[in-house]
DNA sequence: AATATTTACGAAAAGCTTTTCGTAAAATGT
DNA sequence: ACATTTTACGAAAAGCTTTTCGTAAATATT
């Protein structure tokens, strides 16, 4: 089974190729008689133009490329779960690409997406990402480019974050607030904007609070895994015991391996030490104790992304100009038994 | 900054688009002294071929499709992660769709993808699919089709799925090992093959060792979620919880509903009631107690369809035939705290 | 030196759609 | 009845690449 053509259409009919395509995009100079003739036809050969000729004309492929640094993650489906179906309503395609944290890697998808004639692009960057020529590029190529999450502020485009450092801030404003003082901080990667964000949230309220920033407290969770947070757990136990309070984690993963070194040896969570995460990852909710956390609303954020890439993608088309935007997700903070 | 094109480079050459194109592929009717001008320039202006142009005239679009029921989710996030990485290899794109459940918007995804031109495609069905003309379609436009997973036996394709009569045998046989003899299954909806199959091993592994069935043992997840674990939890401890020492459950989500539920009654696992799950989500190996379930191997299941798809693809350029193969995937019992 | 072969390139078509522009024929106006 | 407008269609180009085929020039052969 082929493909029709319009060329087929227009032999059958014995009509012109134009014709039977003005007739199909209901031009007003066809006869009413020929465009039913030819929608009818149309219909019963099941045709739908070929993209492929579409695209090449009109330099648009009605799809969208998005690269983020891992699919397996609860943060980041959810975030694409929003994407696909923003893109679903409009009418797009997704190319989904992932980078592995892995800056060379990134830069091809780029390469390939750009080629490929994607009409926008979503990245989520790659801790590894510093230089950002492979960004300009795709700004120069005249491609809308949004960048959500772990972004970058070298670059002009649009932007979709949270505010890590409030956030941050809310977290140990609260533990402080219960009367925690020795909060330790499971910090992720030294690069990440938004590791770098909570990081300076963790300090910036333990300074507001009057209590001394101890760099001793602050664990490297590359990572943020959960086998880092059992690790560093298990290393600060060791260490520090009786020196520490609380712990907060970069991310709701490090924090359960937190938890579960905690509980291996019977270390009461919250009474001996609290323990909150980051993300709100839905086992935060089923295990023992739940585990309390920052809501990130990865829906919203996928949402609102997708929205500022086809608000500059409409306004290119109508040739209006368009004004970068940085949307600020808000963050809820989610108080569970752990802290 | 705009594409350059063949014709560009010829201008600026003074040859012809013909030499350029036969240069940058590397034709043996192209003197080595003018393939070096070609590619030299080609790559100061960083030329790349349009890929509509491409795809238009060679049919391939070096993308394949994939419809998934829903991204959030442990199981597919993997099985899509090997997907990508697969075609990472391969140097093809990914577009990828999410049904929802919803036999409509599945319908209208493949003729998308269709119309698009992809050189294959991957599905997983939905729950709600029974009829299967829209597969049958991709089938007779001669559009390589896998389908993973959640499958149907309706068409002739390629497959690639676990033995969920086996895996599900397999656990409750290891159940009946344990002493357990008053085995409750919360199964999956009525459709989907792999409920069928999970809930028929259940059944194959009591008859085998002398287990008489009973259907009032066995409870409805139709959504195969945390809530309905834990409302038939709840369900069955109100009606029947002396008569149950084990529940086994269609997923390990919907068996976490079970544990918490059981946790808070304060009923002891797996002392008074063991509990056991299906597909070792990541959150099993961290919730209290750690539940025992099977792992599906999702990664080999991604890999190995992708590789069936380009089996096909490949077939078909080279003009061999094709022989459809269905793959099975080894499962292996995680066996944890909670059984 | 005349013929046969190889080398190196270009013209052109095909892949399919969209849109502009031109033009007969029909319809309207005077 | 003639001029003008409208209607309804078709030709053709553009979008870009790839590949087949043709051919002039250069080289090799006898």
């Amino acid at each position: 089974m082929k493909k029709t053509t319009l060329k087929e259409i227009a032999e059958i009919l014995g009509i012109s190729i134009s014709t039977v395509s003005k007739a199909l995009k209901d031009y007003p100079d066809v006869s009413a008689k020929t465009k039913k003739k030819v929608i009818d036809l149309a219909n019963s050969l099941h045709f739908s133009p070929n993209t492929f000729a579409q695209s090449l004309r009109s330099r648009e492929s009605k799809t969208i490329g998005v690269i983020i640094p891992s699919m397996v993650h609860y943060y980041f489906s959810n975030i694409l779960d929003a994407i696909l179906k923003e893109c679903e309503k409009k009418g797009y395609m997704v190319i989904i690409m992932q980078s592995n944290e892995d800056y060379e890697l990134e830069r091809k998808q780029i390469s390939l997406l750009l080629n490929k004639g994607v009409d926008g692009i979503l990245i989520s960057l790659a801790n590894s990402t510093k230089d950002i020529k492979h960004l300009q590029r795709v700004i120069d190529y005249g491609i809308p480019l949004v960048l959500f999450d772990k972004i970058t502020k070298l670059i002009k485009c649009s932007r979709v974050i949270i505010n890590d450092i409030r956030a941050s801030y809310d977290v140990v404003t609260h533990l402080i607030n219960k009367g925690y003082e020795r909060i330790a901080y499971f910090r992720g990667g030294l690069n990440p904007q938004n590791s770098i964000d909570r990081f300076l949230g963790y300090k910036k309220a333990l300074e507001d609070n009057g209590i001394a920033y101890d760099s001793s407290l602050v664990y490297l969770c590359p990572n943020a895994n959960y086998d880092e947070g059992y690790a560093n757990a298990k290393k600060l136990i060791e260490k520090d015991k009786f020196n520490v309070d609380a712990i907060y984690a970069i991310t709701d993963l490090t924090a359960i391996g937190v938890i579960n070194y905690l509980n291996e040896k019977r270390i009461k969570i919250p009474e001996e030490i609290a323990v909150f995460g980051f993300s709100n990852w839905f086992m935060s909710s089923v295990i023992s104790p739940t585990l309390s956390s920052v809501e990130q609303n990865p829906q919203n954020l996928g949402e609102k992304s997708v929205g500022l890439l086809f608000k500059e993608i409409e306004s290119r088309q109508k040739g209006e100009d368009f004004k970068y935007e940085t949307i600020t997700i808000d963050t809820d903070l989610i108080l569970r038994k752990s802290s």
